[in-house]
DNA sequence: TTATTTCATTGCAATATTACGATTAATATG
DNA sequence: CATATTAATCGTAATATTGCAATGAAATAA
């Protein structure tokens, strides 16, 4: 049925899951990556520097904003982007704790 | 269509993409976390545990295991399955260096 | 006002994902 | 042997995702 049982499922786990999904895509990433090395704001050559049509950079940025990944201000004509430095922060706590579940060597089993 | 351009990415943001693509659903998460706290292998209960029907707990280990972040081994008449800690570990490396781009505060111009 | 620019939205086609019933394969047990 | 147990695979339905052409909305420029 393409629909996730979220509700099996705990809030934490279901947080993780949707900030991952969020970076299941290499575009976005490559968004994202893009933010941070210009350490500012981008207005409109994300277009150009990804290589996908606008319509398509428009709906993964606007995927990025619902998760309050970035931020969006409109400038005359033209929408400014960049990262939203505390929310980053928090996801980055919440999937620092996932992935850094204990990796207790030479428990392996199988 | 449904596709994504991977050609168009480099492969770390490819790697990226895909390491989070299967982190992507709350039953994966679940599964690993499962894995992580028994801190050994599990053998058949994983269907129990989790709630999902037992094929589609097949499906969701055969990604992970795909992934290789996942071992499983025939145990008589049932499989036994791991975290596959080395994976798991380069895995992390991959993902932890992605998360900790600088994030410097009041760069903010939006 | 009439372009022009920039980005969002709509609508659609192609593909992927999720879930599970039914079945199969492999091993164990009586 | 026959039967149970366990997990993978097949097939399929429902839904989600990706990508873009066409269009729309809002601000600026001529």
């Amino acid at each position: 049925m393409g629909l996730a049982k979220t509700e099996m499922f705990t809030d934490q786990q279901n947080e993780i899951s949707l900030f991952a999904k969020v970076f299941g895509h290499p575009a976005r990433v490559a968004i994202l990556q893009h933010l941070f090395k210009i350490n500012s704001c981008v207005c409109g050559d994300l277009v150009n520097e990804i290589g996908l049509a606008q319509p398509t950079i428009s709906q993964h940025l606007k995927e990025l904003k619902h998760l309050g990944l970035i931020k969006g201000n409109v400038e005359g004509t033209s929408v400014c982007y960049c990262i939203h430095r505390e929310n980053w922060t928090a996801m980055k706590t919440v999937m620092t704790e996932f992935l850094n579940q204990d990796v207790i060597e030479n428990q392996d089993c199988c």
